[in-house]
DNA sequence: TTGAAAGCGCTAACAG
DNA sequence: CTGTTAGCGCTTTCAA
C-alpha cells in the first residue's frame, strides 16, 4: 500500500508561506489568526482543494457501519447467490459490505483471530466456512456480532438448512412423480472434521426411499470428483449400466447439470427416460430447465443480514438458529 | 463524564512484555508473529479490550488500504466474474474490497460526490456503469485514483474491449467453420445515452459477414428483451421460420443458452442443424457446453484492480486504456 | 499573532 | 522472530 498525493496541511502552509500550526489554527480557531493572514491560508485551503483528512474520516467512521463477509473463494455460485442476498438487505440499511476471501481453512484462523480488531467492523457474516470450537469459542468472546450461514455452531447466530430433511423431500417427490427405481450422484470430498451436507442428503434420501417401501443401491450411487467433466464422464458409463436408475437425486445443481449433460450425450430423453432432480436452485438451475430443491440460497445471506442488524440494533437478542426452508422447484427434468 | 481513555497499542505491548512493533505485527502480518507470543500478545488485546485507532492507522499507512467497487445490483453473472477478479488481486495484495451497489443512475450520482470523502477509499473500481462527462469530470478532479471497466470515458483509466471486433470475430468463425446462412440475437434494451454494446456486436457481425460476400437479412435478426423466457419462445418462432439460419451469433451468452434451449424445445440438432455462438463466456457457458467468444471476465477486474494498484504506486503514470483480448472458445454448439 | 517542536497511536524499514 | 526508530498528518503547548 503506498502514497498517493493528495494535499496535506504542509502543502499548504507551503503555499500560504506559514507555519503549519498557523493553518491548524485557521482551521480550527479561525479567530485566534490575524485576518490578513486568515486570508491567505483560506484561499491556499481552496487553491489546493485540501481537506483535513482526520476529520473526514471521523466523521465516515460514525456514520456508516461495516458488515465483514468472510467467504471462501467466491467461485462457486453458492456463495454468490448468498452474497448477493446479503448485499441487498446490507444496502438498503445503508452499511457497508467489506469482503475477504479466505483460501485455506489455516488462514481462518489467524483472520478470525485479528480481523475484527484490525478492520474495525461492526458485524461479521461468515458464509459456509466450517471452524473448531475453539474458533467459535473465540468468535463468541470477542464480542463482535457475528452470524454464521451453512455451518451452524450451538454458541453463535446461523441460518441453517435441513439437508436430511432435504433428501427425504428428494425421494417423496420422485415417488410421488411415479418413479420406481433411484439413483443418487454426489461428490467424495470429505471434510477433515464436522458435517458434510453431501452425506446427509443422501443419508435423508435413502431412508425416505426406505420409508415408502423402495431403496437405493450402491451401484446406483454414484460418488465422483465435484467438477462438471468428471462428473459427466463417470455419468455417462453410470447411465449406460442395465440396472440403471430412472430417476437419481444429485446432491448439487453442478453435478445435475453435468448429470443432464450426459444423459444428452447417450441419447437418454429427459425426463422421460431418465428424471433427474437437483439441490440448490442456482441460477444455473433456471438456465437449464433443471428441476431442484431450492435451498433459498439469495434469502440466506439476506437473513443472515438481517439477523446481524437486528442483533447490532439490540445486543440483548438471544442468540438464534434460523431454518430456512426447502421447497421443490419443478422444471423441466424431474 | 469520566472517560477513561482507551488502551493503545503501548497499553498492550506493555502488559504482553513486547515492544509494540510486535502488537502491530500480530494485528496486520500474524504469521510473522511466533505462535507462543501471538497468544500473549492477543490476550492482552483482549483483556484491555483493545481496538486499534483507524485513524492513526491509516495516518502511518498514508492509505486506507480500501477500495471500492462500484456495480449495478450485481445478479448478472458477468459483474460476479469481473468482481471475482478483482477480489483475487486485491486480496493478493492485501487491500479491502468494499462493494457499492448502485440501483439507480441518480444514485450514481451522489455516490460519486460523497464516497471518496465519507468512507476514505484509496480508490475505485467502477463496473459497467456509464456516466455523463460532467460525472467523470469530477471524478478526474477529486483525485481519487479510478478504473472504468466496460464504459470507457477518455480522462480515467478503462478497461474495455472492442465490441466490433467481436461481431465482426464471430462472423468469421462461423463463415471458416462452412456455414452459409447466419442470424443474430440480441437485447433490446437501448440506454438513453451512450455506448450499446450489443448494437456494436450486430455491427461487427454484419460488416464481417459483409466482407466475406454474406449478409444478414432483417427476419434473421432477432431483437428481445433480454431474460431467458421471453428468448426463448420467441427463438423457437424464430428456428420454425422457413428461411432460418443455420448458424446464429447471440449477442450474451444468456441469450444463446436461451435460444439453445429453443432448439431443443423444437427437436433441433446443435450444431448439426443450428450452430448458436455465444459472446462473453459466462462460468454458465462451460456449464451448457456452449461456444463463445470470451471477453475473459475474471481478466478484466483483475487487470482493473491490478491498474488500480499501480496508480497508487505511482501516481504519475498516465491514464491507461487498457483493451482486453477476445477469443473464440469453442465448445460443443458451433 | 505566530512558529518551533513535542507528541498522538500506529506502521514500516532496518538491525540484530 | 523481535526490538529500535523514524516518520505519517495534525493538534497543541510554549516561547518569542
Amino acid at each position: 500500500m503506498t502514497n498517493k498525493t493528495s494535499p496535506t496541511i504542509y502543502d499548504v502552509a507551503r503555499l500560504a508561506g506559514v507555519s503549519i500550526a498557523t493553518v491548524s489554527r485557521v482551521l480550527n480557531d479561525p479567530h485566534k489568526v490575524n485576518e490578513e493572514t486568515r486570508g491567505v491560508v483560506l484561499s491556499a485551503i481552496n487553491r489546493l482543494g485540501f481537506v483535513p483528512k482526520a476529520e473526514a474520516r471521523a466523521r465516515a467512521m460514525r456514520s456508516t457501519g461495516r458488515i465483514g463477509v468472510l467467504t471462501p473463494f467466491f467461485t462457486a455460485p453458492s456463495f454468490v447467490q448468498r452474497l448477493r442476498g446479503a448485499a441487498e438487505a446490507l444496502s438498503r440499511h445503508n452499511y457497508e459490505l467489506v469482503i475477504y476471501t479466505v483460501n485455506s481453512s489455516a488462514l481462518l484462523n489467524t483472520y478470525l483471530e485479528t480481523l475484527p480488531i484490525a478492520h474495525s467492523l461492526d458485524g461479521l457474516i461468515i458464509l459456509s466456512l466450517q471452524f473448531s470450537d475453539s474458533n467459535a469459542e473465540r468468535l463468541a468472546n470477542q464480542g463482535l456480532e457475528t452470524v454464521l450461514v451453512e455451518y451452524p455452531h450451538a454458541s453463535l447466530n446461523s441460518i441453517e438448512i435441513d439437508d436430511i430433511a432435504g433428501g427425504r423431500l428428494a425421494a417423496e417427490y420422485l415417488i410421488q412423480k411415479g418413479y420406481t427405481s433411484f439413483g443418487f450422484i454426489g461428490d467424495t470430498t470429505i471434510p477433515e472434521f464436522g458435517i458434510h451436507p453431501i452425506t446427509l442428503r443422501l443419508s435423508g434420501f435413502r431412508h425416505g426411499l426406505n420409508a415408502a417401501g423402495f431403496d437405493l443401491s450402491d451401484e446406483n450411487t454414484l460418488l465422483v470428483p465435484y467438477d462438471m467433466e468428471t462428473t459427466r464422464q463417470n455419468g455417462r458409463a453410470y447411465l449406460k449400466r442395465p440396472g440403471r436408475p430412472t430417476a437419481v437425486f444429485a446432491a448439487t445443481d453442478l453435478q445435475a447439470t453435468a448429470l443432464l449433460r450426459a444423459a444428452r450425450d447417450i441419447g437418454l430423453k429427459v425426463p422421460q427416460e431418465l428424471a433427474i432432480l437437483g439441490f440448490d436452485d442456482l441460477d444455473l438451475a433456471d438456465y437449464v430447465g433443471l428441476s431442484t430443491i431450492s435451498q433459498h440460497l439469495d434469502e440466506s445471506g439476506r437473513v443472515a443480514a438481517e439477523l446481524l442488524l437486528a442483533r447490532l440494533a439490540d445486543p440483548k437478542r438471544p442468540v438464534q438458529h434460523i431454518q430456512l426452508p426447502l421447497t421443490v422447484i419443478t422444471r423441466e427434468t424431474a
